[in-house]
RNA sequence: GGCGAGGUACCCAAGUGGCUAAGGGGGAGGUCUGCAAAACCUCUAUGCACGGGUUCGAAUCCCGUCCUCGCCUCCA
């Protein structure tokens, strides 16, 4: 199984590649713990999570690492602004150590709600402020740092390659098109590397460093802790679409700056947005939902999941709720679907050779810069085919190794029954005896009112609460 | 102003030159059932924003038009 990747940089699919025969390091830009996830951030963990469950699939060792950003940003590069910490801070009455902790167990919730792989590494800003320390001493020593103002700058002068990665074009790109540029900067779109100079007072996150002290800017600690976890060069660097302009193309700067070593890493992949309506999902418009929301609005969490599995990762994605019901079904109709197979086999799946036909297929399409949604209609046809059962239960199982479902650990949850509702079971039963079937359906009416779905099976009658 | 992504059925969404335009949801019909529910089966775009063009052949390539979204502040 050869993996073709879209690589950002070139803007072409190629095939994956390895430094290492056999082993993939693999970096994803985590969150800036000042707020929940929501599910647009999900959808970007969905996909990493099946990028890496592919690449195991594929017979790779993945080293997946992933930072938690827990140093506050400012609203702008220019110094102005708010810092998202602060604001939080102050929304919330509690520190930023305690901002950060909070969020950050809520986002690794979600995560797990989603059978998102946790990552063998999860690296904290704050932890790695040595590291980022002495990247910019780094650069400063080969001259692609400046300092002006109090602050440490990279100079983008001089880095020839700049902007390679996002296709800018430096001679006509609007610097200040939204915001009031930097003075202290000798081209307007260098960027901070460390800051000493804040507006802000009660600034609690700040260390000493050789320019005072200060706090590090913005990009610095993905690339100071990726290198440090997957050493100087690595594979695959992902992160959303957003990253590409400013935050990647900033990243590439610095790493390569530092060591000197292109290319710093091989493939950049990044994910397209959920949208809500027609619009990005955001905090400031189309709303803010989070794992927590769906949960509360009665849907599983792996309903999410499964909706993300219906887009291509590189296309934009329509959240609508009509969209998400659909998806809630599919995977119910999944479940039940391998309940039944395991009713059939006694539970025993097939044993499988990696050779299988429609193994082959579903990784064929995998195979193709991930193509999940032909690799669900793969599950499907499956599901549909006339193969044995037992083989049909190895081959979603074996399926579910990337798309993460849980199918193989699912089990139907197990209902409390009020003894009230037990009761009127009962009852219902002895008029089914009796084949008064008025009195039974007149029971089944006033049980669905109570909320609960009875099915007259052919093992007897089951009852489930609520639908 | 610059750059990028798109417009495929009622909804979500694959497909980028060639058998009958994946798959899921929804809807319709059917099997099963005392009737239901669940499950399963069948059907559901002679059509791919619109207008031209290239080609034996286009949703797919080219030109034009209309529309939507994103980025150029931090953002998954």
């Amino acid at each position: 199984m050869k993996i073709s990747l879209f690589n950002t940089m070139g803007r072409k699919i190629e095939e994956f590649v390895p430094r290492e025969a056999g082993r993939a390091g693999l970096y994803c830009c985590g969150m800036t713990v000042y707020n929940f996830a929501h599910i647009g951030n999900m959808r970007t963990y969905v996909f990493e999570d099946i990028l890496r469950r592919a690449l195991e699939m594929a017979g790779y060792e993945v080293r997946h690492v992933m930072n938690v950003t827990d140093v506050g940003h400012l609203t702008s590069d220019a110094d102005e602004g708010e810092d998202k910490m602060i604001v939080a801070m102050r929304r919330e009455g509690k520190t930023a150590h305690q901002i950060a902790e909070f969020y950050t167990d809520a986002f690794f919730r979600h995560a797990d709600m989603l059978h998102i792989a946790r990552p063998h590494v999860v690296c904290k800003a704050t932890e790695h402020i040595p590291e980022m320390i002495a990247q910019v001493e780094r650069l400063e020593a080969n001259g692609l740092a400046y300092r002006a103002g109090g602050n440490v700058y990279f100079d983008i002068e001089k880095f020839p390659s700049y902007g390679d990665l996002a296709g800018l074009d430096m001679e006509n790109l609007q610097a200040g098109a939204r915001i009031e540029v930097d003075k202290a900067k000798r081209n307007e779109h260098d960027f901070a590397l460390w800051f000493t100079q804040s507006k802000f007072e009660n600034q609690e996150m700040i260390w000493d460093s050789p320019w005072g002290r200060g706090y590090p800017g913005w990009h610095i600690e993905c690339s100071a802790m990726s290198m440090k976890y997957l050493g100087e060069q690595f594979d695959i660097h992902c992160g959303g679409i957003d990253h590409v302009p400013v935050h990647h193309t900033n990243e590439i700067a610095q790493a390569e700056g530092a060591t000197g070593k292109k290319p710093w890493v091989r493939y950049w992949v990044h994910g397209e947005w959920l949208v809500m309506g027609e619009e990005k999902m955001s905090k400031s418009k189309g709303g803010f939902v989070t794992v927590d929301t769906l949960v509360e609005r009665g849907y599983d969490p792996l309903a999410l999941r499964y909706f993300c599995l219906q887009a291509h990762y590189r296309q934009q994605l329509g959240f609508s709720y009509d969209a998400l019901d659909g998806a809630a079904t599919a995977l119910s109709r999944l479940r039940e679907n391998v309940l039944a197979l395991r009713k059939e086999t006694g539970g025993t799946a097939a044993e499988l050779g990696d050779d299988h036909p429609a193994l082959a297929e579903f990784q064929a399409y995998l195979a193709d810069d991930l193509n999940v949604p032909r690799a669900m209609s793969v599950v499907w046809n499956t599901l549909r085919s006339d193969r044995a059962a037992a083989e049909k239960l190895a081959l979603v199982y074996r399926f579910d190794n990337v798309l993460g479902l849980g199918l193989e650990d699912y089990e139907p949850p197990r209902e409390e029954i009020p003894e009230q509702v037990a009761a009127l079971v009962e009852e219902r039963l002895a008029a089914r005896k009796a084949k008064d079937w008025a009195t039974a359906d007149a029971l089944r009416k006033r049980l669905a009112d109570m909320g609960y779905a009875l099915k007259d099976t052919a093992e007897g009658t089951t009852v489930t609460k609520h639908s």
